[in-house]
DNA sequence: TAAAATAATATTGTATACACGATTTTAAAT
DNA sequence: ATTTAAAATCGTGTATACAATATTATTTTA
């Protein structure tokens, strides 16, 4: 096993399978469990101290997501990523951050227009303090405010849900060189469409910068080949 | 409580929490369950002679799939839904039906191409001697070929995951006037579009089929307003 | 020594027991 | 009669116990 988990914390009102099932995929994400590996749910109960019942539930749950694979009377393992994943993945959101794009140029507020400009300024200031931290979190809002504006909470999830299952992977992405000024500059523009209100210059917009994205990912996937 | 379940039959080798899903989600779908009806685990279990384990387990599946709302520590309710999540998976819809038609008519095997042909026929057959439970049936298989024929599978469990939030209500949207012919001959187009490898000619037939079934489905929903 | 069979162990699947919170019912007071 | 408070009831949340199965280790046999 590659590291730790820290305790659950049971300060919140929230079920505790909500926080475990966070927990898990935290360190699925940020590379605490490794892909491939077997999960073990007595393991897991032991390290956070809690009893079995929450972690199974926790487990149903990130397997619906699609971050670990279950195989019936076998165990439970850290969903490993292909290139084929990533194609597909991609080949959805693609198609989805079109149609999300389009809708935000018809139904954003005045204010989410400000709050995406202000995020843009932010994003551009981190990139050159080269905060990585900060970085992403200004991307995730990014992206939350823009998919918020579609007005389409099934989009929202289901594209979150895509791009949590490529987060494993994405630091590479970013750390590819010149990619998060690309980034920037591929969101200003499709801010400025959205701005304009200009459906179909929105979604070509956000169309570029997926396959961009998707490009660079597969680029620093396999980077020698 | 509208109807009573079936004991869950273990004759099979796959785990409990599979099968009292799939009984539940059937239940929801085929209307024994009302929108907004409570669902109380040990009554669940003891109508299906198991556990409250594996029906806990079920019903978190459920909720993903966005069949139940749970409310924590207040209980499960079957979703109701609404104008707006109509509106919603439809939005949606119609991109990844898009999408997915254009896939298959780059990727679609000739066996496929023969399956769906001959499933189009069946339809034909079965619409003339009114058989409705044959007709789901072949409507089911019909787009399973095609949605196989993407090879993207990811973009074939989503959509068929917001295919089954409609499901309950699917049955009104089939026995509107004429919209069972109105369905064979758009899929007779799209399937033609694929044979001839025509990926935008299959596009767009998708896409006019998904907003005529949105729209057929709106009207028999909200019939005299 | 290698392969197969059998025993031991570990882990998942399911059931049950207990704890906590919410809701409802009942009683009392205004 | 209505409103409030308290208690009882009911259901979910969590923990634990038991059963079934898969894996690993060990022993036996060729």
């Amino acid at each position: 096993m590659a590291g730790h988990l820290q305790p659950i914390k049971l300060d919140s009102y929230r079920p505790l399978r909500e926080l475990v099932c966070e927990c898990i995929r935290q360190a699925i994400t940020d590379g605490t469990f490794s892909p491939g590996e077997r999960l073990m749910e007595i393991q897991l109960a032991d390290e956070m101290g809690v009893s079995r019942t929450p972690v199974r539930e926790a487990i149903r749950k990130l397997e619906l997501e699609g971050f670990v694979v279950m195989i019936p009377r076998r165990g439970t393992y850290v969903a490993d990523i292909s290139i084929r994943d990533i194609t597909e993945i991609y080949e959805i959101r693609a198609c989805l951050d079109e149609l999300a794009a389009g809708l935000a140029a018809e139904r954003i507020t005045d204010d989410e227009l400000e709050t995406l400009n202000r995020l843009l300024v932010e994003f551009g200031q981190y990139i050159t303090a080269g905060d990585m931290e900060k970085i992403v979190e200004v991307d995730t809002a990014f992206h939350e405010v823009l998919y918020t504006a579609s007005r389409n909470a099934r989009l929202h999830s289901i594209i979150n849900n895509l791009r949590e299952q490529v987060t494993s992977i994405r630091g590479r992405s970013m750390s590819y060189p010149g990619r998060l000024n690309d980034t920037m500059n591929e969101h200003r523009i499709l801010v400025d469409f959205i701005a304009a209100r200009d459906v179909e210059g929105a979604r070509n917009a956000a169309r570029v910068h997926i396959e961009n994205a998707e490009h660079t990912l597969m680029q620093s996937i396999t980077p020698s080949r």
